[in-house]
DNA sequence: GATGGGACTTGAACACGTTCAACTATCCGC
DNA sequence: GCGGATAGTTGAACGTGTTCAAGTCCCATC
């Protein structure tokens, strides 16, 4: 079962036209009403074949989160090699990530339970999503090894999973904005920056430091 | 459909085993794995019957909902009762709801996901979950002001609804905690707590005091 | 004690995601 | 070009959550 390995040319081919039009459909009426027999005759496979590559539902919306990560990376890289200070690089990110994903935004909705279940493949925490997870830290890498930013070494090294984490409470704010255009979550990213900005550059005074060291330690003790 | 309204003698009595059985199966054998038509036959009732109290699988996690608040809300009452310092009231209040929550961990990251979708009745920011959620942010509030702790008053007022989302986030890293008896989350506890104390007290420091109010006011703007 | 209506109960039926045994196409070594 | 393995393809079948038309029970009213 070739599910991201494995491209040889006729399976390639068959494969994007399943995701073409689980996009499409998913896209026109939303996941939940997207029938994966629907998704088959729309890509001209029988039902068992879109099974044959994508071995769920749910990983057929894998194919969605990797254009969103794309997309997201090339807007980003842009920000990036124009601006220097650290507030506007960290803006830049959360802005580009809203841009792209607006689009999307009612259709997200729907399929975010299938994200927020732990054992889900979709989980960001995933052994599944890893690869984009990483991808998206070093772009929070880039945003801080590319400003002016001074923090001590050790949150530096620790910054860019923190942000990451921030970015994902941004993404969870903006499944259940419904304002119009999520304009909530653009002002939330607006002005939640600066904080972070002023919050870092705290961080070397010495009544602050203690707690950040702590901080730090309590991560790595977490994470392994 | 008398799904949480008119309770009648006789229909009770049904809706009372139903949700025994259902609470029994789904902490035998986890949410996934547990059929409607299971919890239908051991509450010895019909499957339609089952539909008539609950008009669906989801809405049987409801039941789960109200006894873990509700041992919560009772276990944290003995602690607030005898402790008066912050940190250990606040880590009382945590530390009540992983133990109150802990039997039911394998399959409550099944249904998880329930709460998640933005536009469920189950998600905690629902206007349906608004009785629940103000419940438990009042043991915020009474964690706050029945200790020690001196902070400004615009962040006291906020203070309680931060610590409730802080509390989410336990909860997330909870449901996602694969580690035996959830040690990760008692330490993620335990260790935090003191973090949150000392920040706390920090706040009212000249240089922390402006970041602060900042955040006061953009969380009063958000949630309008 | 009939009767009407509401509360309650039933299991068959439906649509869905998913599985699987069987089949066909393609290609590589000889 | 032959054989066999690998890749690709098929649709029927299964188990699930959910719906629904058709009941049965209860009891207030007359």
């Amino acid at each position: 079962m070739p599910d991201t390995a494995s491209r040889s040319p006729k399976g390639e081919q068959t494969r994007q036209a399943i995701v073409a039009a689980a996009l499409g459909l998913f896209r026109a009426g939303g996941y939940d009403a997207t029938t994966m027999r629907a998704i088959a005759d729309e890509a001209g496979v029988s039902l068992g074949n879109a099974y044959y590559y994508f071995s769920s539902k749910e990983h057929l919306v894998q194919a969605f989160y990797d254009q969103v990560q794309t997309e997201h990376a090339s807007a980003a890289r842009r920000v990036l090699a124009t601006e220097t200070a650290f507030a506007p690089r960290l803006s830049g990110l959360f802005v580009a990530w809203v841009d792209v994903a607006t689009p999307y935004h009612a259709f997200a909705g729907q399929f975010f339970k299938n994200a927020a279940e732990p054992t889900s493949p979709l989980s960001p925490f995933s052994p599944e999503s890893a690869p984009a997870r990483d991808a998206s830290i070093v772009l929070f890498r880039t945003v801080v090894e590319g400003s002016d930013l001074k923090v001590t070494p050790e949150l530096r090294s620790e910054l860019p999973e923190l942000l990451w984490m921030l970015h994902m409470g941004v993404v969870l704010f903006w499944v259940h904005d419904a304002s119009p255009d999520q304009r909530r979550t653009r002002r939330l990213v607006e002005r939640i920056v600066p904080l972070v900005d002023r919050l870092a550059r705290m961080t070397r005074l010495p009544v602050v430091r203690g707690i950040v060291e702590d901080l730090v330690v309590l991560l790595r003790d977490l994470r392994r």
